[in-house]
DNA sequence: ATATAACAGTTGACTTTACAACTGTTATAT
DNA sequence: ATATAACAGTTGTAAAGTCAACTGTTATAT
């Protein structure tokens, strides 16, 4: 789904979407690079955040639903955030096909120590906007999202 | 850069912009379908569309800025796009550094049939939004793309 | 005139992601 | 009670992407 510029369809439909699209491109770009300067892989702190901010354990398959990444790159992802000690497995003894998954101090520690970076970036990027135009930006993208379920 | 639902920060501007990179996330699921079932991967597509609406003929290094992509993928998705005849390689004689693009009939052909079933998917999501609001969204993502160029 | 820079493209190592096939566990149906 | 489904997680493969290092070509500087 190309074109931020030329584009000779001269279709406004075709032209907001581009510009949904290139937005998340720049975005996913930033990101990448932000992250990787703070020793993170954008898709660990995907995971933290979501185990973080979750209202209850989350398993393996649960992140794979909230993150919309396959439940085969959890695996790999998880053994990693393992690794630096920042989160945990548990068996549940109920049912033992999953794992709840549990930050430890150090995950989140962590985390906090991003925030002030991390917030930084977002406000940087979106003080672009006035209060009124990000309450309308934000109300746009949650009608879109729920359109796109649709062809999920 | 998680989040559609559950968002402690209760922080305004981290909400517009995760409603961005969802539907950034979304978009790119739903593309990567669409295109799987029409036979080309969606970086294929890119390539394709840009050949055949740019003003002139373009280079790999051309084509790696306008797709935000590195210079080093365009050379295995050019070789693919050749094996299927859709593209051809013109060396340039001025400047024997370059290759000169174009797209061939057969590739011009191919995009032409994909045309309807592609305008259909965007129509299908965009007609979410009345002419005026397209009109805003548009706007909002070129200024919100204007502003990210700023962390290139 | 020649050394140095810059440029376009390629290659190879590595990461991220999706998908399909598999294992082991639990639920359901007959 | 047992066969079948469904489910969670893992593994292996392949595609797509980044990055750094390389080749060959052209531009620039002294």
């Amino acid at each position: 789904m190309p074109f931020n510029s030329v584009n000779r369809f001269e279709d406004a439909e075709h032209e907001a979407l581009m510009g949904v699209w290139w937005s998340g491109v720049l975005l996913r770009q930033i990101a990448r690079r932000f992250f990787r300067d703070q020793t993170v892989a954008e898709s660990q702190f995907n995971v933290l955040m979501a185990l973080r901010y979750a209202e209850r354990a989350l398993s393996q398959q649960d992140l794979s639903e909230r993150l919309l990444v396959d439940k085969s790159n959890l695996t790999g992802l998880i053994d990693g955030l393992m690794k630096r000690g920042f989160v945990r497995r548990f068996r549940e003894k109920r049912d033992r096909r999953f794992y709840r998954l549990k930050l430890t101090g150090e995950g989140a520690e962590f985390l906090e120590k991003l925030e002030p970076a991390y917030l930084e970036l977002v406000h940087g990027i979106m003080n672009e906007f006035t209060p009124e135009e990000r309450t309308r930006l934000t109300e746009y993208m949650v009608r879109l999202q729920r359109r796109m379920e649709q062809w999920k």
